[in-house]
DNA sequence: GCACTTCTGCACTCACCAGTGCATAATGAC
DNA sequence: GTCATTATGCACTGGTGAGTGCAGAAGTGC
């Protein structure tokens, strides 16, 4: 909302706007790919096909570059959340309705991007616990609770036997793609799409088994 | 067992095993605490109360420092797991020993040390991928294998109907800490020893329920 | 075209830190 | 006690990177 008004904000030079956005681009891509502390403004600027003078003109200094490419970085995720989680009412048998979204869940976490993401965020815990704090919440923990609101309909509807709606996301989202996750934040190459699908999958049985009604 | 030959073997001068220790000590705090490259030799060295040219003539340079630090670290918990995982024989009901395990994986698990552990290598997974990659091996993968072969012992005496014994760890595992753990990683905060005990019950519960057999 | 703002390039300061060299002191082996 | 090895202190180099200053070029709004 607020990142999308300001490249349409007629207040704005548009050269500001051009240069904010070339370089919150090239930014995002550095800290992911070098982190924080490797990361520097001057390799930025480059990538971003811009003058080291037009980012600290921008962003101030390092810090506060690294706030804006995470703030904006975060505002994009929980957009693609809502949009996703949020979309389709179920209509449809709970298992092929979970299977599916098991899947779909898993692919849209354990990817390259994402997983990058959530290793920056982790490794600069520390020096900006305010931003990774701000990530889980608004990012993981809306799918989480999204994903609770979505069992909630099948509970009911007596599909699902759902005492805790919020603990049963949790094991969902963790039996889907904990274990492909956990892997790839340690080893980035160990991500192989047939394989966490099939795991996914495995994993929805799993909570299928638990959780359906009547079991 | 290199390690623990090196501080007993009578070939090495007593002031360097001595030396080797304090350092090894002091990187380790210092490694969690900052991470590798707001890490100095400078602060290591004073607060492993050291030159810091003893520092450099024992080990060379701060990346291979940071490699004997971080192997020695993962020998100790993968000493830990073994001790601890490997140790009982199940004569006892399904129910009690799977809830009881949930809780103790737990509690060894989503600690203050293992997590900044765990981030400090995940950090630098990129820098360096080979150290990420053996721990991950040799602690967590080998958590997952041994907790497999203890699940065979239930579905050999009929107890739990177990497909795929290392799946069944995995789902086994994610569920009783998965949520605990990844929350912990982006705020160490979180860490709350009452919260993490019932979320591995309930966690445990799941498990049983998917997995016990006749279900 | 004019007035105003932003961008550029470049040289510069400042601080920090990995790693070294060396002379001296301390310590272990016998 | 003697000799060899190791530890210490300290000054030093070299490199790197954050952040600044400024004068001129270029784009923007009207």
């Amino acid at each position: 909302m607020t990142a999308a008004s300001a490249s349409t904000d007629p207040r704005v030079d548009p050269r500001v706007a051009r240069s904010r956005e070339l370089i919150l681009d090239a930014a995002l891509d550095h800290f992911l790919k070098h982190g924080f502390l490797a990361a520097t403004v001057d390799a930025i600027a480059v990538e971003a096909g811009v003058a080291k003078r037009t980012v600290y003109n921008l962003f101030g200094s390092k810090d506060d570059l690294f706030r804006a490419v995470i703030g904006r970085a975060t505002a994009t995720a929980e957009n693609f959340v809502e949009a996703q989680v949020g979309a389709d009412t179920n209509l449809r048998p709970v298992d092929d309705e979970i299977r599916e979204f098991a899947v779909a869940h898993a692919a849209a976490v354990v990817t390259p991007r994402v997983v990058a993401t959530r290793r920056l965020l982790i490794a600069e815990a520390h020096r900006f616990p305010e931003l990774a704090t701000e990530y889980f919440e608004r990012v993981p923990r809306a799918v989480i609770e999204a994903v609770a609101e979505r069992l909630q309909h099948y509970a009911r509807s007596g599909d699902l036997a759902l005492p805790d709606a919020l603990a049963a996301a949790e094991h969902f989202a963790y039996l889907v793609l904990g274990a492909a996750l956990d892997h790839a934040l340690f080893d980035p190459t160990s991500i192989d799409a047939r394989a966490r699908d099939a795991a996914a999958l495995a994993g929805a049985d799993v909570f299928l088994r638990a959780y359906r009604a009547g079991g």
